[in-house]
DNA sequence: CAACCTTTTGACCATCTGGTCAAAAGGTTG
DNA sequence: CAACCTTTTGACCAGATGGTCAAAAGGTTG
């Protein structure tokens, strides 16, 4: 529809690009929101002002639709995750990924409900993803913390588990926000939440496992 | 069908009372697994060993069935939360809280992801009970966290968001089992597992918020 | 056992939804 | 501008799904 709202003489590579992207980005919108199944193809259809028959020229199906937005927000949910290295000190490193997460929450919270909700499900669409490309980082961000625990930076904490809770913790903030509104009574969350959050986080993670501040 | 198995003469009260039960275990299950729009009501019924109109002659609606559900589920959720009280002594209170929590993830996983689904979608069905019983709840404990910090028994961190990073966290071993088997390369998670969770969040949550373990 | 209530079940229906198609409209390129 | 390619779109379809219904089977109670 951005074609009958702009000039004429649009280049037809510009249009299929525009018109992909507005999809890919509704249809995030969507999919976060009610789920696969709960989604209609329709109903991005609507929301990007096009019909239904446009959205199936782009993408064939609503199953490679999904698969396309998935992947996109899995990209943007795996992107500061190799920034803990084990050179970099547990105080500065630890504090800097609780912060990205977390901004992550705010910035892109249908990134991380897509995602939640793929693997609440089963992971049906994301095995093969979390065998590989997600195994591997965890290992390798396991193995950061080990190097951390032996250069007696940390306590020996379990270096999984801590992942996970780190993981799960931060996600909070863009999955649970019905929730957290809710009982924190406010619209939305706004940037004092979000801080707040931080703040707690990065001082229970450095505390428990006993990072030496010096 | 259980009345195809067992003797004859089963009075109607028990059948009703069974095959309510086994129709809302199944569901329990079905909708833990595929969210409300993925399950069909046949899939349920072909759970519980029913025809699909058997089913709906219980619960008139796939909706009023998912209610049901949804129901039993949060009793079960919202158990042991009101364990902790200002009496009690942090260090006690909420470590018991954090075993519990596992412990819940650990038997009742779909009454967590149930859940967790439901407010990822906007909470549309549960709203209002978050709004009362949730928040009432709520608001209760992180009074009781007040106290104790006034107490000078912990740090003065913000209340709320550490029930939110415990309620994450704990949840995380019941919502993102799909995920955490296959980084950790096991088919399931075993009671070491779920040990080394409690293990690491006590640790984290005392330590982080000072609590003093005199 | 007989009149009555509850449960079971197959057949059926209206609606929704993903996907197809062909024709028209819009760009491109020599 | 003319032949050609790409995009747009309404109409259409087949299958799935929630829900209904009436008849049969199974309990209950005097």
């Amino acid at each position: 529809m951005a074609k009958k709202t702009s000039q004429p003489r649009r280049k037809l590579v510009d249009i299929r690009k525009d018109n992909s992207e507005q999809i890919l980005a509704e249809a995030a919108r969507v999919f976060a929101k009610h789920g696969f199944r709960g989604t209609t193809v329709n109903a991005i259809a609507e929301q990007a002002n096009l019909p239904k028959a446009n959205v199936l020229y782009y993408f064939k199906t609503k199953e490679g639709l999904y698969k396309a937005v998935l992947n996109q927000q899995l990209n943007i949910w795996m992107a500061n995750m190799d920034a803990m290295t084990s050179d970099s000190h547990p105080k500065d490193a630890l504090r800097q990924y609780i912060v990205d997460k977390i901004k992550q929450s705010k910035e892109h919270p249908n990134a991380s409900k897509i995602f939640a909700a793929e693997i609440l499900h089963g992971a049906e669409f994301l095995k093969e993803t979390l065998e590989t490309e997600l195994k591997d980082q965890f290992d390798r961000t396991c193995a950061v913390f080990r190097s951390w625990i032996q250069k007696q930076w940390m306590d020996p904490i379990s270096p999984e588990h801590l992942l996970f809770t780190i993981w799960s913790s931060t996600q909070a903030y863009a999955d649970y926000q019905a929730q957290t509104t809710i009982l924190l009574g406010k619209p939305v969350l706004d940037d004092d939440d979000f801080e707040a959050g931080i703040e707690l986080l990065t001082c229970m993670v450095l505390k428990g496992c006993g990072v030496r501040l010096v």
